[in-house]
RNA sequence: GGGCGGUUACCCAAGUGGCCAAAGGGGACUGACUGUAAAUCAGUUGUCAGAAGACUUCGGAGGUUCGAAUCCUUCACCGCCCA
């Protein structure tokens, strides 16, 4: 129960109070019917590229997998063609049918990282809002108000602003709200920019056709790498999940200290006991942060490479970075005739332009074998290993 | 359908004929300090050029002018109000 509610924010306590109760409830009721829970979460595939923060509820998920119910990996092959207005103050654009198939598959390869693949059931939401008429669509709208969505943040936010709330918008939470009752769902898990579909549109609409209402599993949302704005694509703070161990250690070190807790309760597969014992420690002193957020880096980057791999992440971000040498490991260059240092620069991609190029050497941000370099438009010295930044590398050879 | 307003660099936003490659903020990047943390300080942030400077950019196209982000015409997109 207490694993089960980690991490999950309602921004209202009546609200989680009812929720826990409710599930504590259900969790009963499964057990008297000797069945297994059904649980799903909805996921559009609007990009193919996932991160961190999209497999939180996915390890909501797995916590439910692991406990003997029933998971639903729900693709919104529907749903995505609409587009969701929870998430952003804009509204989003809208994708084709192509697109929306290409995401989903990759988007179900990568969520098996996180989920047990041959417990969990996959299903696309297409396969019955694809059969609603246009009264039915009606009928279904007949359960709620225009009121109901105006009191919603996201649109109050918006028309007060004077910014646009496109009609569409508003049946994305009927399409969702349909879902749960579709697959006749006992808890719907998705992040608090859900809050809205789940316990306004899904609950009332299982209700009204007769079914129990879901009981909703509201995750935190993930902060990005600089630990304060939600992790997302175009805030550029995200760790990717398709990258490397060592990239996704070292991304992991180097969030903010402050939001290493959410990363724990949301990311990790530590117990609720375990981590409140980390923070105590840390709290008092004994244990210093560094090394708990190292703790960290090394779990997430163990859930998505394994534990060899993330070990080897772990050794390589000492190596390099607290012990100041060079990786093991780093791209290849070799040196043409002729080229100055700008060339190699920007050549390798080590900098977008020559304008940035020559900015990184007058701020003394280029290093050969170590050694700082100070022109620009000099032939480059010899081979060795090239250093822009503080965390570039190029191996640079004849 | 009518009236009014908007569109500026990665984002927000100032700029209403030359002093504008374009204020300010955010972000990003670099250096110092560190724990690849935060905070702080200093710097960079259109392209090319060693520099002086040149070139491209202010929604699109065209025009007025010695000179336009700024004025005019037109097109596109968006918002507000009225219907």
């Amino acid at each position: 129960m207490e694993l089960l509610m980690q991490g999950t924010e309602y921004g209202d306590d009546e609200l989680k109070k009812a929720m826990t109760a409710e599930l504590r409830e259900r969790l009963l009721l499964a057990r008297q019917e000797a069945r297994p829970l059904r649980v799903y979460c909805g996921y559009d595939p609007t990009s193919t590229d996932l991160h961190l923060g999209h497999t939180i509820t996915m390890r909501k998920l797995r916590q439910f997998q692991d406990l003997g119910h029933e998971v639903t990996f729900l693709i919104g092959s529907y749903t995505a063609l609409v587009g969701d207005p929870s998430d952003k103050n804009k509204a989003r654009p809208i994708l084709t049918q192509a697109q929306v198939d290409a995401n989903a598959k990759t988007y179900a390869d990568q969520a098996f990282r996180v989920l047990e693949r041959d417990k969990t059931k996959i299903r696309a939401n297409g396969e019955w809002l694809s059969e609603l008429s246009l009264v039915d669509l009606i009928r279904l709208g007949q359960n709620f108000t225009v009121q109901q969505f105006l009191t919603r943040d996201n649109f109050s936010n918006r028309l007060e602003k004077g910014e646009p709330i496109f009609l569409h918008e508003t049946f994305y939470a009927l399409m969702q709200g349909y879902d749960a009752v579709a697959m006749q769902t006992d808890v719907q898990v998705g992040g608090t920019d859900q809050l809205f579909n789940i316990i306004v549109a899904g609950r009332k609409l299982q209700e009204a056709l007769g079914q129990k209402p879901l009981v909703g599993i509201i995750t935190s949302i993930l902060p990005g790498t600089d630990g304060v704005q939600r992790m997302s694509k175009s805030t550029g703070n995200v760790i990717p999940i398709n990258t490397s161990a060592a990239d996704m250690y070292g991304k992991v070190m180097s969030i903010p200290d402050s939001a290493m807790g959410l990363y724990f309760r949301l990311a990790t597969r530590f117990l609720p006991a375990e981590i409140e014992s980390i923070e105590k420690s840390v709290a008092e002193g004994s244990a210093h942060p560094r090394d708990v957020k190292m703790k960290l880096a090394r779990e997430i980057a163990g859930i998505f490479y394994g534990e060899a791999e993330a070990d080897a992440a772990q050794k390589a971000f000492i190596h390099t970075f607290q012990q100041g040498q060079f990786p093991d490991e780093m791209p290849e260059y070799k040196l043409q005739p002729g080229e100055t240092v700008l060339d190699v620069l920007v050549n390798a991609k080590l900098a977008e332009s020559k304008s940035k190029a020559r900015g990184l050497i007058d701020q003394k941000g280029v290093r050969l074998d170590g050694e700082t370099l100070e022109r620009a438009d000099a032939p480059f010295p010899h081979a060795g290993v090239l250093q822009a930044g503080k965390r570039r590398f190029l191996r640079v050879t004849q």
